[in-house]
DNA sequence: GAATCGTTTCAAACCGCTTTGGATGAGGCA
DNA sequence: TGCCTCATCCAAAGCGGTTTGAAACGATTC
């Protein structure tokens, strides 16, 4: 069925039936609902295909996933980014399309998106320093929301993104508080532009209270259980180990937490680890597990968030650049408590 | 720069350009030449909007994710089945598109897609029993791959599915043969799928060997590191714990793990633990990792593969349903041990 | 030399919708 | 009555490709 056909069988003119469908004004209302109720009896939908020519528009939001070479995006946390933007493009008949590409063909894949039309914007995902994408995006005119933010970008773009130096310079503050003193950071990769950012916030909140950052106390590494394994294993078997560790992901302290238990320690009480929270929805901190200490927020709402920012680009681009900072707030849990006495 | 600007800059009609980039034998090899080489030169890329209705191919697959209510799909399986397929989409040209519905509008989704015609075809994820999806896709004439089968379904139709219930025998039958005869079973979800497949296996086998199931024994729960934890606890809690363990996934088996360690007892000597393995690409058994004994089967891999059979139903939908069961390997690691004697 | 054929090219129709630029007719007003 | 407005509807022209059917032309055949 498809609009030609539903006019013919109304006794009007296509022209007719595709206004009464979009709600132009210059249709009778009674027309209007006997086409509205013609429509919904005969199941029709407009061809997605003929509307996307016809009005120039893709009606489509890309998501290129880079793989292979380095660092696996493919991970729980985009996950559930991704599951919060579809919940946004669904709502607004957008659809989400993935782009799955060897991350050396990068860039040859946002200029075919641009060329080819099969998208009215994209996600960057995953930001570095300098990230080149940014510079890209402009120049072939794709508009285009970080999630995240790239240091060292100069000229202004469209971002969301968390407070990640605040969020770890208050993780850090909360367990000087507690009289902690060795304070390690297990943190995500420093490439990265939110782990150089959780750095910074670490390095600032020991430097106000006049402690001197030890190197053997920071790691940085994909945010696997193992790295967190493998980074808190060695920190605490090294002289004068941590009391306090933050984690840069729930993933990351699981990892951490063996290593704390299996060093004889008493996770909680030896040892206190605060994480940076993500409120992954397969893996709720204190929905079932005993809450960790955390700085939260939620990454799918993120997702949500930068999917009706990129819409809002896409409809008005002739706006200035929006930028959002979101706060984690601060959840006590059970993972921390007072530096032991020594 | 379309088509038509093209042609009157080659002084060529669309026709004959249209048929020189798509490789069509009546045009001259010297005016070919010619196209190609301003196409490139100019960059032209047919708009995907135009062929896609002159065609009346969508040239892109849907992915249905349903969230909310019930068990989460989006978990890091899901995410690699889907890095997986969008690799094969890639290299075929066609885009991947992840539509994130309310499960309970999963049928309104379908069927809205079947009409409004942005995609060519979909894969269906996580079947359970007489999974609805089947008969309401086949009445609507969307073409379909499922990944996984859907026991009670009688009439064929494409799938590919790893053989779980050969896995679980394989895995109980090593463990029995081992010494070990309280062995545990702890379960992803019942009502899906694969999760009955693999608990016939393990039934299977323990049968075969005369050894009576014990229900206490076996556990159903979301694959998440607590389910795993919290199951393994408790079991380990009661009088005549196992000595055995089969864990659904890597990340149950995390859990498992720190129950077996929590309980003060040797991961790999007191508690055996071996898991199915879908050799999730940010968390590869083996890699960091002390190398789990395990069934191994990729899901990356199953999402390529999945693809491609999707592809050629696409394009060859008059063809028998295609159905491809893949082996798991049996991979011995150092998570395994014979029975401690009592 | 005319008929035939194969190669190469093109004009035009088509895919299914949106949108522009009228056309039609009823009602309002002088 | 004549003119203007407004509400309502429609024909036709896009959107940018693919595909059908035919034309042009040199080469081959009889």
């Amino acid at each position: 069925m498809n609009l030609k056909e539903l006019a013919s069988k109304l006794g009007l003119s296509p022209t007719t039936v595709s206004r009464a469908l979009n709600g132009y004004p210059e249709v009778n209302e009674a027309t209007r609902e006997r086409v509205m109720a013609a429509a919904k009896r005969h199941n029709y939908h407009p061809n997605t295909r003929a509307i996307r020519l016809a009005t120039g528009r893709a009606m489509a939001v890309g998501h290129v996933i880079p793989i292979a070479t380095r660092h696996e995006i493919v991970n729980p946390i985009f996950a559930d980014f991704i599951a919060g933007a579809g919940e946004t493009y669904s709502r607004n008949d957008y659809d989400m399309v993935l782009s799955v590409v060897p991350d050396d063909q990068e860039e040859a894949a946002y200029r075919g998106m641009k060329s080819k039309g099969n998208v009215d914007g994209v996600i960057v995902h995953a930001p570095r320093m300098n990230d080149a994408r940014i510079p890209l995006l402009r120049e072939i005119g794709l508009p285009f929301v970080v999630h995240g933010r790239a240091t060292g970008t100069t000229e202004p773009y469209c971002w969301l993104d968390v407070n990640n130096r605040r969020a770890f310079q208050r993780a850090t503050e909360f367990l000087l508080d507690l009289g902690h003193t060795r304070i390690a950071l297990v943190n995500g990769l420093e490439y990265m532009d939110f782990a150089i950012r959780r750095r910074t916030g670490y390095l600032d909140a020991l430097a106000a209270r006049g402690i001197a950052a030890d190197p053997s106390l920071m790691s940085s590494d994909e945010m696997t259980e193992f790295a967190g394994y493998r980074a808190a294993s060695a920190m605490l078997a090294a002289a004068n180990p941590p009391t306090g560790i933050l984690a840069a992901s729930m993933i990351s302290a699981m990892g951490a937490r063996r290593a704390v238990e299996s060093a004889g320690l008493e996770f909680g009480r030896d040892v206190s680890i605060i994480i940076h929270d993500d409120d992954l929805s397969y893996m709720k901190n204190g929905e079932d597990v005993p809450i960790f200490t955390a700085t939260r927020s939620s990454v799918r709402e993120a997702g949500r968030l930068a999917a009706e920012m990129l819409l809002d680009v896409i409809a008005h681009p002739e706006n200035v650049p929006q930028q959002r900072l979101l706060e984690a707030e601060l959840i006590i849990g059970q993972s921390t408590g007072p530096a032991p006495r020594p």
